[in-house]
DNA sequence: TTGTCATTTCGCGAAATGACGATATGATGT
DNA sequence: ACATCATATCGTCATTTCGCGAAATGACAA
């Protein structure tokens, strides 16, 4: 059992708290194409390079990205397993303080 | 199909918002026990009862808890079909801009 | 109507966030 | 060594968020 009463897990709390951000949300959805640098993403948003690098350094710490240095250059790379771990994180502690009511349909998942 | 490679929806948006904050996240823990007022969520956080109108109001306007009018209290409640259609469409993003590898070690669960 | 209780909204100051430009670090080539 | 390119970090500023207390709103009783 993952999932108790007790405090999201830091990465929980870090995913959340990066999400947040509609220009980091948009830096994610970004990455359908492969890897990204940190130049590339800074073009695509139309953002300064430090800000991007600030976005993916946060992301990557929340365990949404991967970096990967290739050369000169960093190589950004979506991490799914761990999105995914943070995801069921967040959902088991939901579910655990708010059970969405018994007298419905039936468990179906 | 509800998940394109678009903006998150505002529902989903708020949610993560809420959500970022540890205060509310904490308040959402308490819902365990069932119903609570906007007094009872301060004493229980430790928080002015502004603060705590304001941070249910927010969790309210983010589709994860409903408020019910009773007399001069305002009973708060969580929405577990509304939270949960938010974390599908946030899982549906993240999974349709960064899937799963297939050469990965395989999903299981 | 007046009075009381619970909640909401307002005003304020402190702290965090997000953007930028400028600078520092790291890696590569001459 | 120096120069160059890509990235990371620093300093600053504007905006937002979060906490509080005080005042306004709404619901009920007398």
């Amino acid at each position: 059992m993952a999932t108790t009463r007790d405090e999201l897990s830091p990465e929980a709390q870090a995913f959340l708290k990066a999400l947040a951000s509609p220009t980091r949300q948009a830096i994610m959805w970004e990455f359908a194409d492969g890897e990204l640098t940190v130049t590339e993403v800074a073009e695509r948003l139309g953002l300064a390079q430090s800000a991007a690098s600030t976005h993916l350094a946060t992301l990557r710490d929340a365990g949404l990205l991967i970096s990967r240095r290739e050369w000169k250059t960093v190589h950004y790379r979506p991490d799914p397993a761990a999105f995914l771990r943070s995801l069921e994180d967040l959902r088991g502690h939901l579910l655990a303080c708010c059970p969405p009511a018994e007298t419905d349909t039936g468990g179906d998942d």
